[in-house]
DNA sequence: CGCGGTCATGTAACCGGTTACATGAAACCG
DNA sequence: CGGTTTCATGTAACCGGTTACATGACCGCG
């Protein structure tokens, strides 16, 4: 491999002119640059990474930290790829690479400090936390430890931490906008667990909208589901056992509603006749479970392009974190309202 | 940042011993060793990456290319989260850390060096390439350029590269034996891209499992996809407005299986009563679409599994790769046949 | 003409580890 | 008891960059 001296030695320069070539172009002579890069490209010269993060203690790679939580094998991202993708993307436009946060360190997953001696060990220059559907005190380690970092729909916020999420409650509202406008006054939800951040927001925003539009709203028709395709399910037999059962739900997730719409079919209750349902989401499969999921659609890629943009301002600037971003969301109408 | 000179001046030793506790352990008398870690933990001393790699060459991180081709924008892998869980638990036991390779270098992606270039200014010390549905150069220049690598349902190999894929041909012919058994002897195929490996395979399989159980193939009955809804459904269209239209269909995908179920239920004909479906990978949509998709299932953890394993024992051993991984398929019976 | 100021470049220390080789003490052995 | 091994440890060069500071050429100006 081609060193920074073996190239400074051919083309007749210091190490230093070298350096500053890759570093701080401007301050060398445009004729001198040009020889250099010349024949850096001549003998396949790249700079060697290590060595660049040893001297300068930045290492252009950031934590990814998703830990698939141990305690739910099951839990799937409904969106994890387009978020890395875009994400990767982005960051990629400013020279930064991704680095995949093993959970085992040489500790166990109980061990609070493993993200921050990763991000030690490796001189990380930030980290980006995609949530995993449950609290992990070693996320909290990361903010405690001062590291720059950005959550995705995890409320995670300090000096150094910002976090971006959907606009959950406004999604809510735009789902409840649309049954009224169908004609519905009364309308259920099958809400997610609340100790989530978007769990709570989507709750909120539905019971927000319903006063706005002048609907009263039983505590009966508010049940507590978990995100799952058995929880959806089996929160809807619960709505559809009460006697003043709603015409229409808000599930606050694509896969519950997709697991309510099973429930009010075993039922022999038909979508949307009979009762309609609006999702939260927009997964693949809304579109292809019959009659099709209306659904609040997320702009997923903005996930992981506004999480790139808040890192970098972070690291760029080196100020204050930008404040939380809120991505706008979306209606998708489809067959089940 | 605690050093390991710091390390050593406070234990008493030279910092060649102590990084000998970290490195060779057995070399140092057990008395030392013991105070040197726990003096480690004491002052919070963590070995740095950068230094390491840059002394060693090594940096116990693997580069993760998977590129989203940018002339297919819509291509999801149908299991990415799976295997990336898997492969990172798996690499994480043997201190290996996951990068992931941006497509943009500097480069533009037409550049078939950009993936070599990031593994050399990283010191990476091999890479796992997953399919993104193309032939992408930038790949073969890994191979070309001596980087230990497996490959994900792609079949790159040479003398540092390996890959695994499903057991296709053994996928396929489960497929063909269950819908023999249902009693059907007139069986159509919707294929995958024939310049795909699974694509191919899951062909040459198929075939080859129609001529074992002694049933006839008329070419009208293969039908090239594209592993997409809309394809499948194309497909599906064409194969049914045959005259002697085939009574069961082995389709490469369940995207395509999916919307070739759509195209049945459009022409008016029930699955699996007027024709049988089966499909190929397992997908999450599978269980859910009505009235269920049979499908030949891939282990999909088994990939990041396999994966990580060949990859480890070729930079253990430094040997030949070992050969390439067949993974088991299994049937699971739905609806739909 | 001499002086201060730019500008391009060079010198050398430093980042934090690893490791070949050297050293010295203790153990073994005939 | 002297010589050879073995074992634990130390010395110092090296990995490949960055960068504070020094240097010297050149320029403009009073």
């Amino acid at each position: 491999m081609a060193t920074i001296r073996e190239l400074a030695r051919r083309s007749g320069v210091s190490v230093a002119t070298v350096s500053r070539v890759f570093n701080t172009p401007e301050v060398v002579s445009q004729l001198t640059r040009q020889r250099i890069l010349d024949l850096a490209v001549e003998i396949g010269y790249l700079p060697n990474e290590s060595a660049r993060t040893l001297a300068t203690k930045k290492s252009n790679m950031v934590g990814l930290v998703w830990d698939t939580d141990h305690r739910r094998p099951g839990w799937r991202h409904p969106f994890l790829q387009e978020i890395l993708v875009a994400l990767k993307t982005a960051l990629s436009v400013h020279g930064l690479n991704l680095l995949m946060l093993a959970s085992h360190d040489t500790a166990g997953p109980d061990d609070e400090q493993r993200y921050v001696r990763a991000v030690r060990r490796h001189n990380l220059d930030g980290a980006v936390i995609i949530d995993n559907g449950s609290r992990d005190p070693a996320v909290l380690a990361l903010v405690d430890a001062q590291v720059p970092c950005v959550a995705l729909d995890l409320r995670v916020a300090g000096p150094t931490c910002t976090y971006v999420t959907s606009d959950n409650a406004g999604g809510a509202a735009l789902a409840v906008r649309h049954l009224v406008e169908r004609g519905h006054r009364r309308i259920g939800t099958i809400a997610g667990p609340q100790q989530t951040w978007p769990g709570a927001e989507r709750l909120t925003g539905f019971r927000a909208a319903l006063a706005e539009a002048g609907l009263p709203l039983d505590d009966g028709h508010v049940i507590e589901g978990d995100f799952y395709l058995d929880g959806g399910h089996a929160a809807m037999r619960r709505l559809l056992a009460l006697d003043d059962r709603p015409t229409a739900v808000f599930v606050a997730g694509d896969e519950m509603a997709i697991g309510a719409m099973r429930a009010a079919h075993e039922a022999g209750l038909r979508v949307p006749d009979d009762i309609a349902v609006v999702g939260f989401d927009d997964i693949d499969v809304a579109a292809l479970v019959p009659p099709g999921l209306t659904t609040v659609a997320q702009d997923k890629a903005g996930f992981g392009t506004a999480a790139a943009e808040a890192l970098i301002a972070m690291l760029h600037d080196g100020e204050d974190p930008p404040s939380p971003t809120a991505l706008p969301t979306t209606l998708v109408m489809r067959g089940s309202t």
